[in-house]
DNA sequence: AATGCGGACAACCGCCTCATC
DNA sequence: TGATGAGGCGGTTGTCCGCAT
């Protein structure tokens, strides 16, 4: 394809953003969405090409960004998803509020990587460096089952540590793609009853009571991981998410007050927020943008997540099925 | 005080996919 | 059906800043 017709264009300016452009492409997206990217520079009067406005609101300027050091849990998350995804930066962030692919991948290459060799784990395998470097031996006997947490960065490793642990995938086989599905697919899948978006690791009560399957246990332990953590039964909301503590403003995607396992609440209860008062201010300032009721393009839009697909009826269907197929793309049918 | 180095983060580049014409 | 434009993604580079020497 090529480069961007933009990226011809003389007299862009790039490199840092200044305060002032930042101010202007806040205040054009929130009082007009940001419709067609490539539009937005010159509507805000901007000096930038369409797609470095879109990163830079993305990356940065979104509301709902989280920002500050990741919690030791959501390092741990990032790994456990990355022996599943890989390189898949955007899936992965799909998976942790608040934060963006490119933060992501910044701490993978900057911290995680580095941290991963030095317990002696090879990052793009997830295997002991030991068994990259003798790759066609299987899995060994030395491998010690009861490692349980190699991926606590917060450990330093041992001098002369000799690893001894497969990180995810200890005694069981791998995970299967049905269960990694399961753990995706919005709990809807089965009937015609409108979406609720892909919330992150589909949960039912039902399925709170059945016995998770041990590769379940060892891959997303709910226990240890309160981004995993289904919530209370008959909480009517997604609990925030303890990786939230130390953001007062929760983040728009750490929980979901108008979402219940059932469904969807009504806008009056979404407007209404039963008291969620975080939101609710939040709610004032860009729930309108976030619904996608752009003055400029009526098209839903894309880029805040898939729960926003919320409001979008018909549209919402489609683009669920979009992303259905895409996972199945990735991991295979599902029955 | 000057310099070099490394970590963290922001931003760009190039490619791919998809929608539209 | 191919060309084109736009959005999205992953890899890479650039920049800033703190720290050690």
């Amino acid at each position: 394809m090529g480069r961007h017709s933009c990226c011809y264009k003389q007299k862009l300016r790039k490199g840092l953003w200044s305060p002032e452009e930042d101010e202007k492409l806040i205040k054009h997206i929130t009082k007009f969405g940001h419709g067609c990217w490539s539009s937005v520079p010159k509507l805000a009067g901007l000096e930038r090409c369409g797609k470095s406005c879109r990163l830079r609101w993305i990356n940065y300027l979104r509301p709902d960004l989280k920002r500050g050091t990741f919690s030791q849990q959501e390092e741990k998350l990032i790994i456990e998803l990355h022996a599943v995804l890989g390189n898949k930066w955007s899936q992965i962030a799909a998976q942790l509020p608040g934060r963006t692919d490119n933060e992501i991948k910044n701490l993978w290459n900057s911290s995680i990587k580095k941290k991963l060799r030095q317990r002696g784990i090879d990052p793009n395998t997830h295997k002991p460096l030991s068994e990259v470097i003798d790759d066609h031996k299987a899995p060994s006997a030395s491998i010690e089952k009861n490692s349980q947490d190699s991926y606590n960065l917060e450990e330093k490793p041992q001098r002369n540590a000799v690893v001894t642990s497969y990180p995810l995938i200890h005694n069981s086989p791998p995970p299967t793609h049905e269960f990694f599905l399961n753990r995706f697919l919005p709990t809807h899948e089965t009937n015609n009853s409108p979406p609720t978006g892909l919330l992150p690791f589909s949960y039912t009560q039902q399925q709170q009571q059945q016995t998770q399957p041990e590769s379940a246990d060892l891959f997303f332990n709910t226990d240890s991981n309160p981004l995993l953590s289904a919530p209370p039964r008959n909480q009517n909301n997604w609990g925030r998410s303890s990786s939230n503590n130390n953001d007062s403003n929760g983040g728009f995607f750490g929980y979901h007050p108008w979402v219940t396992s059932d469904g969807i609440k009504s806008q009056n209860q979404i407007h209404g927020l039963e008291g969620e008062q975080d939101f609710s201010k939040w709610n004032d300032q860009y729930l309108p943008f976030f619904m996608g009721k752009s003055s400029i393009d009526s098209k839903p839009d894309v880029g805040f997540g898939v729960n926003q697909e919320l409001y979008h009826g018909q549209q919402s269907v489609d683009t669920y099925n979009k992303h259905i197929q895409r996972i199945t793309t990735s991991y295979g049918q599902f029955s």
